[in-house]
DNA sequence: TTCGTTTGATAGTAATACTATTATTTTGAA
DNA sequence: TTCAAAATAATAGTATTACTATCAAACGAA
């Protein structure tokens, strides 16, 4: 029995919390590779009540609605994101090697992690890629950011940002710079898979790789004084 | 009676042309303000209907579905956008000032034009900002692509990478950091509005014009040798 | 053993996203 | 001007969705 750790979620988040139980944990779990497989739209509590054995009305007692479900699950993978980012930048003291580390977890493809394994990394982002935007796209943003539910976003953009400050303290748009990338890193791999025209990362290459090279090589040259 | 340019849009965007009749005309221009009002998740035909003073059946034969009239809602906007930078960089040589005339548009905030009087594209430039991700953001994305749905936001990214390329040659990502700028423009907008800590433009500030300052430096800088 | 909490089972409702049918109005071409 | 075709309106209906409510069963700790 290894230890796990678990990330410690904003509770406005959740009406119960999901990682309390066991039923909890299947909700979680599955709903990410219910909506990993027909789409945020298509997914709803009465189908997942069916994949995991249980009822639409106890879903209802973790999460309000589908949409709180999601934005749960997209503040787990910032929460995550930025757990790594911190752990690894922890001991290094050059800024730009900072930023190189946060930049190369934010463009890099997740494998399954045996220390977080109630969810899968992996097909999480997936998600991410797909249905990450919705969380905030929406009439309700300044309700739901003011129970704090973009916390882990925030608090993740405003961690980069502060690499790119510590580099270059007169650069005057670190947190744009990096609110760009953070969503540039997720649409060009859907654009590199559903609308090429859009990237200049071809199917065929590594498309992670090029990703990288491309977000690394536009933040430092924004960078530059 | 001034003549009224119409933008011709692939006829897979909708079942009828609904710029060839006064109720197509009503569906478009009143869906842009309801969906401005209510946000696209709330938006209905049902309600639609009522504000046009006609029936679902009837939208219905204009438009499979709501989807897809927001997709022909966005397309329209990007055809515009093209046209207006094609037109306007079309007897200027320099590159770099093609560049510059088209972030200009991009970031710029759109007023009511009598030229296309059918359309208010001020407030359609605001349910750009908030919905235009949803278009591809499905799992429906490669067909739609098939179809040719995203033909104008394609182009206009095209477009403006060319310039870029005609900058710099060697460059390797005028796509990618086209698509990359034309999602930024939007986003940075809704953040100064919604999410402020994720941007360094202010409420306060000419919020369009520090935009323009922010993609105007970070592409040429990144497009730099 | 019992009290409190969690879950399951079942039922019900208003709204949504359509489809179908028929009646009425508009239109434009002969 | 007429008249047939096309467009629109009116109405009704259906399956699904997004919930809410109620009550019973199971389960676990004191």
């Amino acid at each position: 029995m290894v230890a796990q750790l678990q990330l410690q979620l904003n509770s406005s988040l959740y009406l119960r919390d999901p990682q309390s139980s066991d039923l909890g944990q299947r909700i979680v779990n599955q709903s990410i590779h219910l909506i990993d497989e027909i789409g945020f739209e298509a997914f709803n509590f009465k189908k997942l009540s069916i994949r995991i054995n249980s009822t639409e009305a106890s879903i209802y007692r973790y999460f309000e609605n589908k949409h709180r479900l999601l934005i749960y699950l997209i503040a787990w993978y910032w929460t995550y994101l930025e757990y790594k980012i911190t752990y690894e930048t922890h001991n290094i003291s050059d800024p730009r090697d900072k930023l190189r580390i946060a930049i190369g977890f934010i463009t890099h493809k997740l494998e399954d992690d045996d220390n977080f394994s109630i969810i899968s990394e992996s097909v999480l982002q997936r998600v991410v890629i797909l249905e990450s935007d919705k969380t905030y796209l929406t009439k309700n943003v300044d309700d739901d950011n003011k129970e704090g539910l973009f916390k882990g976003y925030k608090s993740l953009c405003i961690t980069i940002a502060r690499f790119m400050q510590e580099i270059n303290p007169d650069f005057p748009y670190p947190h744009s710079l990096t609110s760009t990338c953070l969503e540039a890193a997720h649409q060009q791999i859907f654009f590199a898979q559903h609308l090429p025209a859009l990237t200049d990362i071809k199917k065929d290459d590594d498309i992670y790789a090029k990703n990288l090279d491309f977000l690394m090589s536009t933040i430092f040259k924004t960078l530059e004084k």
